[in-house]
DNA sequence: GTCACTGTCGTTTTT
DNA sequence: CGACAGTGAC
């Protein structure tokens, strides 16, 4: 069973007597390392099932080993733990009776902009967003910095409001875990005792409050197999730390370094550009990936418009699936904006395809209009779900509500307490309102969600045109369907975490269409025969133009050359009719006389970071000067050096 | 006071 | 395309 394995996985499933960093290179058979592993201790009788703990970051990738898993042991899988860091704490907190609503970004969102009006605060200087966003910066790094007074307000009234509505954020998932192991000796021994196997896979993307995590689970006589490469770390905007695997050796002790480099996935070619490239970072443990497939050069393209290169992928589309319609092809891209041009064509030149990612089915309004109801009825104090449901009830505005808003804070009490004390005769709608919660709330106690679901539609949104169109009476279908023989813990669980427009299986089910349409984020972990990366540009791939980020970038570019497995094709477009851009610098690495790259034109657009936008009235090349007509700054002279 | 309609705006990546 | 602010009809 074990024969399949090369020489270093081999030796990364066999040692089990220390902490192992893996370190496995794209395409190196990393799930099927983890998998063995698992097969391997449980062979040897070196742990029961309940003893090995398995953590992952997406669902998608806990789905894939629980597969794999279960094939390899012939066996049920019920009794693993083997889950994504937020499932797994989550089910933990329940064991110990904690149960929160959870709040997505989405409701994060609402919460913080309830708090910028509370506050008075300007809504333009304090987006709500971005004020999001850089909460859960502030929770992920250490130390609590802020930039302003009044950010330090809205933090710690939004931590309050979390408290009092009884709810966390995905963050907080995980730090009120944390808090409960830290605060309870037995319950971190039980559990310190109970996992022998710590298995931690893309540790790469590992943040604080997940490193502190595994650091509680940890007593030194239990063994941390982590796996991941530094070389994939594409989250740092989400806190990922990547310092985490660079110190690992140094941090779980006795320990030891493992790398796969053999590649089984993609071409000579397509892996020659991919080393080419990330040998750019400095930021690196370092590893060379080889491959014995040969295959064809991967093709460098220019296009004048983004219309052109959508032509161009969807004619090259075509002409693969006619010659062989079971490959498999993606087309990838930095952000989901660039999508939508080749879903055009995709529709023009008849290509069936699926889109990954972009818009998960429980961020869509008419599901998390609905879900509301089901969550205010859920947990009373969830002032979120209080607003959003109430807001759509009918026949009350955002007067009343503010109104309600008043009343809660002089009883310093939740806003459905605050409701339910109006008794006056203008208010006979807020009455109704919580008469249908309180129905609700019966309804739920007899566990029938689904009808609970139906209900609330039948009851609140049957009659408006919105939730009448197809799409929303299919997605409102769907929901009903999703949510049969649940109960409501699993209900929820499955509606905050679970985002299963990524777990279509594509293997099983042949009826699904072999074009991908989604970001590289999101291809993480899978593979392709054939590959298109678009929109190759500076400004869109890298994204940014600091140097802190540029590595990570450059990762992003790595992890997305690295799913192809036969053909790579890699393009850029010099317009998209709004602006004009030039090549990614990525290409610029790896086109040593391959293409002729040109980079700018006389007459075009340009971004400047700090300059805003010009025109290129003149090109020297070696030394490159750029002159350039700025709209704002005038008329500047910038080199090589400069113009980045 | 509530609601439906209209125009404008922005948009990295995600558990 | 979708969120959101502004406007006018009931």
């Amino acid at each position: 069973m074990f024969d399949s394995l090369n020489d270093q996985q081999k030796k990364a499933v066999e040692i089990c007597d220390k902490n192992l960093l893996i370190i496995a290179g794209a395409g190196s058979g990393k799930t099927k390392t983890l998998t063995y592993k698992i097969a391997y201790i449980l062979k040897n009788n070196l742990a029961k099932p309940w003893e090995i703990l398995a953590l992952t970051f997406t669902n998608k990738a806990a789905d894939e080993m629980k597969d794999r898993v279960a094939n390899i042991l012939d066996t049920s899988i019920d009794n693993f733990y083997i889950g994504t860091f937020h499932a797994l704490s989550l089910r933990f907190l329940r064991q110990i009776g904690k149960k929160y609503t959870i709040y997505d970004k989405h409701d994060q969102e609402m919460l913080v902009k309830e708090i910028i009006t509370y506050l008075n605060l300007d809504k333009n200087k304090f987006q709500p967003s971005k004020v999001a966003s850089y909460i859960s910066k502030i929770k992920n790094s250490s130390n609590l910095e802020f930039p302003t007074k009044e950010f330090e307000r809205i933090y710690k009234i939004y931590e309050e409001k979390l408290e009092s509505n009884n709810a966390v954020d995905f963050d907080n998932i995980l730090i009120k875990f944390i808090e409960e192991l830290k605060n309870n000796d037995k319950l971190r021994q039980n559990f310190q005792n109970q996992f022998k196997f710590i298995l931690i896979d893309e540790y790469q993307d590992t943040n604080n409050i997940q490193y502190e995590l595994i650091k509680e689970f940890y007593n030194g006589d239990n063994r941390i197999f982590a796996v991941g490469d530094e070389d994939q770390s594409i989250y740092a905007f989400r806190g990922a730390n990547i310092n985490n695997i660079l110190s690992f050796s140094n941090d779980f002790l006795p320990c030891e370094i493992i790398k796969l480099e053999k590649n089984y996935r993609s071409t000579k070619n397509i892996l020659n550009i991919a080393n080419t490239i990330i040998t750019h970072n400095k930021t690196r443990i370092g590893k060379n990936l080889y491959s014995d497939i040969s295959g064809v050069e991967p093709v460098i393209k220019e296009f004048a418009t983004n219309k052109d290169e959508a032509y161009f992928v969807s004619n090259q589309i075509k002409n693969i699936l006619m010659q062989n319609d079971n490959s498999s092809i993606a087309v990838l891209y930095r952000n989901n904006n660039l999508s939508r041009i080749f879903e055009e064509y995709f529709m023009q030149f008849g290509i069936a395809y699926k889109k990954i990612g972009a818009h998960k089915f429980f961020d869509k309004k008419e599901i998390k209009d609905i879900l509301s109801f089901i969550k205010i009825a859920y947990n009373e104090k969830d002032d979120v779900s209080f607003i959003r449901s109430i807001g759509n009830f009918g026949g009350i505005g955002l007067k009343t509500i503010d109104d309600i808003k008043k009343i809660a804070i002089d009883l310093n009490t939740n806003l459905f307490i605050a409701a339910s004390t109006l008794t006056q005769k203008k208010y006979a709608k807020v009455a109704r309102f919580i008469e249908f919660v309180k129905i609700l709330q019966k309804k739920l106690e007899f566990g029938n969600i689904s009808e609970c679901l139906k209900f609330v539609f039948d009851e609140v949104f049957s009659d408006k045109n919105f939730y009448r169109q197809d799409i929303r009476q299919s997605n409102i279908g769907e929901l009903i369907e999703f949510a049969k023989n649940m109960d409501i813990e699993s209900f929820m669980e499955n509606a905050s975490l679970y985002d299963y427009s990524q777990s279509i299986d594509g293997e099983n089910n042949l009826s699904l269409p072999n074009v991908s349409l989604m970001t590289i984020h999101a291809a993480k972990g899978l593979e392709f025969d054939h590959v298109f990366i678009v929109g190759l540009n500076e400004g869109i791939l890298p994204s940014l133009y600091q140097d802190s980020v540029i590595e990570e970038e450059r990762r992003i570019m790595y992890v997305g050359i690295t799913r192809a497995k036969k053909t790579l094709y890699l393009s850029y477009y010099l317009s998209d009719f709004h602006n004009s851009f030039i090549p990614s610098r990525f290409l610029k690495e790896i086109a040593v006389n391959k293409t002729q790259l040109k980079r700018y034109r006389i007459g075009e657009t340009i971004n400047h970071k700090d300059f805003g936008k010009g025109i290129i009235l003149n090109v020297k090349e070696k030394p490159l000067e750029l002159k350039v007509n700025f709209f704002k700054y005038g008329l500047k002279i910038l080199t090589e050096n400069d113009i980045f």
